[in-house]
DNA sequence: TTGATTGCAAACAATTTGCAATACT
DNA sequence: AGTATTGCAAATTGTTTGCAATCAA
């Protein structure tokens, strides 16, 4: 897709090249100067009408997008550290199945999907070990 | 569960009774005059902490709970129709050996697992459908 | 040139924090 | 009495709006 200007080219290479989700506060982080906030703020919301984006779940209360490559599926499943805030992308395909007979039990229609295990990351895990010791 | 003062006691028997998901406002409101904004907020943190309450996909920028009727065991796995707001509860063993599974893969030291599947309940896909003939 | 788009500044809304008054044990 | 909890006021943070300047066709 091609879009009429500078600003709107940019975020959109932006955010196709990124591999993770993101906050119009990380655009504006990383444009810093270049590009306005309202824009950002205007040009996402057209790209989640657009379906270009996706909204997704998280337990900040920011709004957090990820952009959705043509063959992938809208299934999100995280690893959230409680303790540094960390969320991890994990791909598995094997909940996919699960979810589908399950929303077929039930004669239920699923849109999206959204999988959060809450724990410790290895890194803060690793941390309160050591801070036990002494 | 008993809580030590009034105000905790008023607002977990209000959602435990509402049988729909709520934000901090609508708490607030409810009790207007009665309790301040400030101890809704930091309650429902704690709730939500707890596991007593569970924070839930919405596309508003303001944060929605809902209450959780109590299980046995801590892994939450939920259908959540985004038309009628309905949460059902799923009981399903599969998913926990998936997400041990998954979290070990990472290094990761899980507490309290959430699985959401939004879309639409089977009462709402039929609704639909009946309006889509006319 | 004319209409769409940008981006500052200000408005608005949700949430958090500091702190003095108050309630519980 | 002494600690935990409340709630106001103010601060912070995320998002939206009004509007004049700028860009694209």
């Amino acid at each position: 897709m091609s879009y009429s200007t500078k600003q709107k080219r940019s975020i959109s290479n932006y955010i196709k090249k990124l591999n993770k989700d993101f906050t119009a506060k990380d655009i504006y982080e990383y444009f810093k100067g270049e590009i306005g906030l309202t824009t950002i703020y205007r040009f996402v919301e057209t790209l989640e009408k657009d379906g270009t984006i996706l909204r997704i779940t998280t337990d900040e209360n920011t709004t957090r997008y990820q952009y959705i490559k043509p063959c992938n599926h809208a299934d999100h499943f995280y690893l959230k550290c409680e303790e540094c805030g960390d969320l991890k992308h994990v791909d598995c395909k094997k909940i996919q199945g699960l979810t589908t007979h399950i929303s077929e039990e039930h004669h239920f229609i699923p849109t999206n999907t959204n999988l959060i295990i809450n724990g410790l990351c290895a890194k803060c895990a690793r941390k309160e070990n050591h801070e036990k010791e002494h």
